[in-house]
This record gives C-alpha cells, sequence and structure tokens, in this order.
DNA sequence: CAGCATCCTACGCGATACTG
DNA sequence: CAGTATCGCGTAGGATGCTG
C-alpha cells in the first residue's frame, strides 16, 4: 500500500490516517478464515456450530476470534437468543454482503485458473 | 469450503481432489502480502527492489517467499538479465491480471466502507 | 542487486478444561 | 450450545550474514 493504493481522494487532509485505518481493515480482512466464514454464510443465517461445520477445517478457537473481528467490523451481525441451551446466529451485514460479492469473484477465479495454477505447478516443480 | 465453494460441477468425478487443489490455492492467494503484491504490481514491470519499497512494510524475506509462491502458481513471471550486478523484473501474467481486477474490487470495498467500519469499530470498543 | 541460508523470537493456533 | 481462559507447541517471520 506504499503508493496509497486506498485512498485516492484529492484531498491530501488526514490522508495519513485514513490510508493505515485502511490497510489494518485490509489486514483483518485479507486472511483464509474471515473470507471463507463470509463466503459460508453467504444470504444465511447460521448459528456457530452451523457455521463449524459449514467452514471446513477451522477451530473453536479461530471461529469465534474471526467472528469478533468480523463483528467488530460490522460485517457480520451477532443475534444471541436468551433461551437455554443458547442460541446465537450470525448473519451478514449490508457491508458484510457487499464484500461477498468481491469473495464469489474471488472463487470464481480459482475455478476458472485451477488448470492452468496446477500446470503452471508441475511446470515449476520440475 | 465445506460444501464445495469452488466445484460447482456437474460431474464428481474426483472433485474432491480438484476441491482440495482449490482450497489449497485459495490459502495461497488470500494472504495479505501476496494481494498486495499482486496489487502494487498492477500493469506494470517491477524489480525486486521496486516491489520492496512498493510494498508497505514488507520484509525481503516475506517478499521473496511470495514472490516464489505467485511465480509457482504462475501469478506472476519472472525474467533475470544476466548483468552484473542483476537485474530481476517481475510482471502480472494472464491469470495474475485477473485476479487483479478481483483485488481491486476489495480495494474499492474498503474504501467505499472506510467509514462505516471505524464507526462500527468505536460502537463496538465501547 | 537479488536471493539463499541460518538463527531466534514472538505469536498463531490447536487442545483442553471451565462457566452460564 | 456458545464462549472464555490457559497452556504449549510449531511455525511465521524478522534480523543478519554470505554468494554470484
Amino acid at each position: 500500500m506504499g503508493t496509497k493504493q486506498f485512498s485516492g481522494l484529492p484531498e491530501d487532509a488526514d490522508l495519513t490516517r485514513a490510508d493505515s485505518l485502511a490497510r489494518e481493515i485490509f489486514s483483518d480482512v485479507a486472511n483464509k478464515w474471515a473470507l471463507l466464514i463470509i463466503e459460508c454464510l453467504g444470504e444465511r443465517t447460521l448459528r456457530f456450530s452451523g457455521l463449524r461445520d459449514g467452514v471446513e477445517g477451522i477451530s473453536h478457537k479461530m471461529l469465534t476470534q474471526n467472528l469478533r473481528m468480523l463483528e467488530r467490523n460490522g460485517l457480520v451481525e451477532r443475534t444471541v437468543h436468551p433461551t437455554v441451551p443458547p442460541r446465537v446466529e450470525y448473519t451478514l451485514t449490508e457491508p458484510g454482503r457487499a464484500l461477498r460479492v468481491t469473495i464469489d469473484g474471488l472463487c470464481g477465479w480459482t475455478r476458472r485458473y485451477l488448470g492452468d495454477i496446477e500446470a503452471s505447478r508441475s511446470r515449476f516443480d520440475a
């Protein structure tokens, strides 16, 4: 981000602060588990356990940790039903759904170039 | 990816292998440094040192490491000019440029929701 | 200049156990 | 069931030094 990928603004007000914030958000979001969680949520509402099953290979800890982070950034909404046993549901917010569109693009890209990448790999490994 | 986000194929041939490969690629690509390197490269051709300056905060080691990985997956092309001192240039390949479009979307998303996220954060931290 | 190898630390992350 | 806390290992990743 050295070249200010995020700003693109005319005014230089306190652009530095905005840029460092952007970089921070980017780091939060550009990680495997966060992306997979969002992708798994999609349009549905899922419980903690549902997400755990849905996101293959994720540990209890990673799931809670990332869910907190996503909630903090306002990408998922967390609703607690005060029943016993407790029932907690997660849904994407509007920003979350917007991000999901991008992630879909990433998944599509992966599908599209799967073969090329596999080929490139075997070439490289030789 | 428990729900096979990547496959979406009719035939179930050896879909499992394809899916695990996809997951592997996804892990490679869905990481902060890789994305920032690709974004920094853009349409340009950059040398190692250029990338080092361009991608703010990246260490020598992380840069080489990620560049190797991206080269292996065929997302960047590496050309060595046998001069002294050596001159090595990096460019995005076609798959790399395609991925870049997606990353641009991610950057755009960040810009777009910067304010909302900042607000959500202060709300959450209270 | 580019990049590999080595060392060493910090922390990511899994496993486990405990509350409401 | 959902969540927090603690411990412990493995690895990510920074710093440094050596080659061509």
